[in-house]
DNA sequence: ATCGGAAACTTTCCACTGTCAACTGTCCAA
DNA sequence: TTGGACAGTTGACAGTGGAAAGTTTCCGAT
């Protein structure tokens, strides 16, 4: 019965869904550059024109991969706050450290939601997704904005330290550009235990 | 006599200069997904085999140019220190602004040094700059150790956070994804003045 | 002075890419 | 039954980077 479905040279039953897969797969092994239309086209079974009807065209393909991306770094994000303790620190680093967890397993997909060249941001679906994922962040500056003084700008700016420095020491991590401080550190160290330590180079009350 | 040279069909003369300088030109305006080695021959005026002469293939001459903007960059940052005050706030304060600004200034440039996919570490010139850029990190690094208590795991951290900070402000900048928190912050605050307020949520003894 | 080779550039070719237009088969609803 | 809409295919096109081989120029050794 499967074998008619297979047979079947006009409806592939899932295409989307196994372009994306097949995707993913290599963006976060070979990384985003190895990436081509055709050769995902080619792994999935299926001819080089093909995802053009559920695509349009790559910049399609890449911008529904990084919506599903971000709506799955917002989840991880979300649960980590909501199970982590009270205090506001305690928050900050799971937070933090729920992020560098992520990129840490999905390298690729993290270097493309942060490479708005390949991707088209009037898609409904990477449109919304952004906003899901920046909402998890806003939320927690409300928390920040309440809990310290109600100077805005000193708010913003604690905010922003802190998207900065996530965003930028995963950056760094995945690119390998902290290997040789990594190595210098005591026995045992792994990228993510240190990460705590910078973290609270930024102080939370 | 000039005319003569220019008339000469094997020599351009400065090939090597003008290519490197086209491509920057082009990164730093249309970004660098834009830029073809095929585009900047010919804006050069010469055919699309040339370059191979001087950079061997795509990621030789992106390598040299990223090599020549680590220079530059390093540079830059090691006067903005010098000439600095005293203080080790005022001093990681001056490096800081002196990256932002170079990054604002070659947004493209900055890209592609962070893009080690596209890079060859094994050129002697990247090599070399990379150490260099390294080394103005190391030395102010060694400052703050000396300063400040001599727990190196702490001393590490500090150096990373600033590290991460910076290059993650730059990047999140550079990528128009700070537009919405600036736009929220008074009028008249820009990119620039903002990351003072950011900087001083790592407090410099 | 010239001869030989190295350096610099051109030409030609190949494999590959993304996009487009035209076609074919399949399924479902009027 | 028939007519679209959907989901694929096929084939063409312009563009890319790279390799190979040919051409022109220069320059140093003899």
């Amino acid at each position: 019965m499967k074998l008619v479905k297979k047979a079947n040279a006009h409806h592939h039953g899932a295409l989307r869904e196994a372009l994306l897969a097949e995707a993913e797969r290599v963006i976060d092994t070979q990384g985003l550059e190895a990436l081509s239309l055709r050769s995902i086209s080619r792994a999935v079974g299926v001819t080089h024109a093909a995802p053009t009807n559920h695509f349009g065209d790559l910049t399609g393909l890449l911008s529904e991969l990084a919506a599903d991306g971000l709506r799955r770094l917002a989840q991880h994000l979300h649960t980590a706050i909501r199970v982590a303790g009270p205090g506001l620190r305690e928050r900050a680093h799971a937070m933090a450290r729920a992020y560098l967890h992520f990129a840490i397993e999905h390298p690729g997909l993290l270097v493309l939601m942060s490479r708005s060249a390949h991707l088209d941001p009037t898609r409904p679906a990477l449109r919304e997704a952004m906003e899901q994922a920046s909402r998890v962040l806003d939320d927690f500056a409300d928390e920040i904005q309440k809990a310290k003084g109600v100077d805005p700008v000193r708010a913003a700016a604690e905010r922003t330290a802190l998207r900065a420095l996530i965003h930028g020491y995963s950056a760094l991590l995945i690119d390998g550009r902290l290997e040789r401080t990594l190595a210098a550190l005591p026995e045992g160290t792994t990228a993510e235990s240190f990460f705590d330590v910078v973290l609270d180079v930024i102080d939370f009350p």
